[in-house]
Formats: C-alpha cells, sequence, structure tokens
DNA sequence: CTTGACTCTGTAGTATGGTACAGGGTGTAG
DNA sequence: CTACACCCTGTACCATACTACAGAGTCAAG
C-alpha cells in the first residue's frame, strides 16, 4: 500500500502539517509507522478522511474533546449498536442544549434591535439603554 | 460620594475580585482612585452598573474586545444609535450561521439514529457506517 | 553531489477569558 | 492590641486549538 508523508496527508486534508502532529499529541490520529532511517511519518491512506473528518466535525461547532468521542465509536471492537446510538443521541441533546443557548442569545438581540429605529442619537438608544437597564437587575 | 471596595464591587456585579482587576487590565473598567495610604481601589457606584453591563452583553455572546467596542460607542459623545444596532445585527447573524450549522447536524444525526434498531451488532451499525460514509466525502 | 524542499523533536508563543496562589500590607471589631 | 477579613502586586496556571520557530537530519531532482 502506499503510504504518506506527514506534508502529503496534511495538504490532502486541508490543514497544516502542525496540525496532524498536533492531533496525534491529542491522540485523534493514531501514531503512524515511522520510515527505517529517516523516521520519518508514513501514513496509510486513510488517515486523509480521518483528518477530513475531523476538520467537517470542526465545522459543525464539536470540540476536540467531542470529535475524539465521536471517533472512538468507530475504533472500539467491544459494544454494540445500541452504545453507539446511545452516543450519538447524547450528541443530539448537546447539540439541543446549544441551540436553546443561541435562540435565547437570539431572541434577546432581536427584540433589542426591533425597538431600534437605528436613526435616534446614541443617547437614545435603546439596545443600549436596555443593556443599562438590565445592570440594575 | 461613597465608594466600594473591589470586594464589594464584584460581589455587587456578580463577579469575582480577580475578574474585576482582569478587566481593569483589559480596559474595560477605568483604574479607580486609590486610598492615600493603603493603595486600596475605591470605585465609585457606576462601577458595578459597568459591569453588570458586561456581564449581560457577555450572556448575549459578545466577546470582551466587542464590549470594549459598545461601551466605547456608549462612551462617545459622536456616533449613532445605528452604530450600536448595526453591532447587534452582526451578531445575530453569526447566531443565525451557528444556528444552521447545528440545525443541520442534528437532523444528520437524527436521521442515522432512527435508521438504527440499536439492536444490531456494531458492526452493522448505521451511524458508524455514515461516519465512514463522511469521511470519504 | 549539491541544493532545496521536506521532515524531525522540542519548546514556546498566540488568543480568549479568566482563576489561583504567594507573600506581603491594611482596616476594623471586640 | 490582636485577630481576621480584606486588599495589594506579580506571576503562574487552566482549557481550547492551534502556530511558529530552532536546529538538526533526510530525500530527490538535476
Amino acid at each position: 500500500m502506499e503510504t504518506l508523508t506527514i506534508g502529503k496527508v496534511a495538504n490532502r486534508a486541508g490543514i497544516g502539517i502542525e496540525t496532524v502532529r498536533f492531533y496525534e499529541r491529542e491522540g485523534l490520529i493514531a501514531e503512524p509507522p515511522r520510515g527505517e532511517s529517516s523516521g520519518y511519518r508514513h501514513y496509510p491512506e486513510d488517515t486523509v478522511a480521518r483528518l477530513r473528518f475531523i476538520k467537517k466535525a470542526k465545522e459543525l461547532g464539536f470540540s476536540l474533546k467531542e470529535i475524539r468521542e465521536l471517533l472512538s465509536l468507530k475504533a472500539k471492537r467491544l459494544g454494540s449498536c445500541a452504545d453507539v446510538r446511545s452516543r450519538a443521541t447524547d450528541k443530539i441533546e448537546d447539540i439541543d442544549r446549544k441551540i436553546v443557548v443561541l435562540e435565547a442569545m437570539r431572541k434577546a438581540l432581536m427584540g433589542l434591535v426591533e425597538e431600534c429605529s437605528g436613526k435616534g442619537p446614541r443617547t437614545e438608544c435603546p439596545i443600549l439603554n436596555a443593556l443599562d437597564a438590565e445592570q440594575d437587575a
């Protein structure tokens, strides 16, 4: 099987070399075999897929810790599909909690913006006034 | 005018003493006058309001940098309500982007969980198979 | 066989938003 | 006047997620 240098996996995954090494240190990817004399890392091709998965999950707002958990679902040789399912539903609950927080933030900001014509002088800005009013709360 | 010690402003604002000093270093609150002999910070009462403003804005998802900007808008005799409004709408857009991504994620995970009986062996788990599929994307 | 691109380890720095001491001095109640 | 709570500065540390070297070795094209 063809192997890839760190520069090539990084490039194909669309991330930096240092980041690949960082992910290795963090346990997100396995330590690859090394060249006999050089000590260079020789990656199997599926490492690119794994790195892309990490990148994608990160874009979706998962922390590296959460991504490590997601990846461990796949890695485990023991455990049933039910274990995987329960981790996935936990993750959905995490997502729901994040959405709830964001929706509350959004609602609060929308309320302020809707009151605000954007035309008045700063001293009458309802957004700043609202923040001031809340200060007394 | 009555003044407050750092412990009292912190307590009234609902934050820690160290955080108050941190905000001072970060330029979010002014350096207060000090006691002649003690060097203790003597805060005017409106510092509590300012700290509560900061706390509230943080809850709305503003970073300290953004809050510093909001506070400076507030302080400035120039600048309109529209400036403040536009920062709030920018923040709403940030939030919306995050929500969209999370909902997409949620939908994807829900689809997988629904397909999954939770009874099969791990090797046939549709969730893991989907994760593999995503890695190839 | 040289040259330049690449890789190695290890350490340190970036930004964010704090938190936790150590080792002092101060202020006040009993 | 003695406790004890409080305050001071300075520094270091926490997590998160990288990013940037330094100084050394390796590989491959020409």
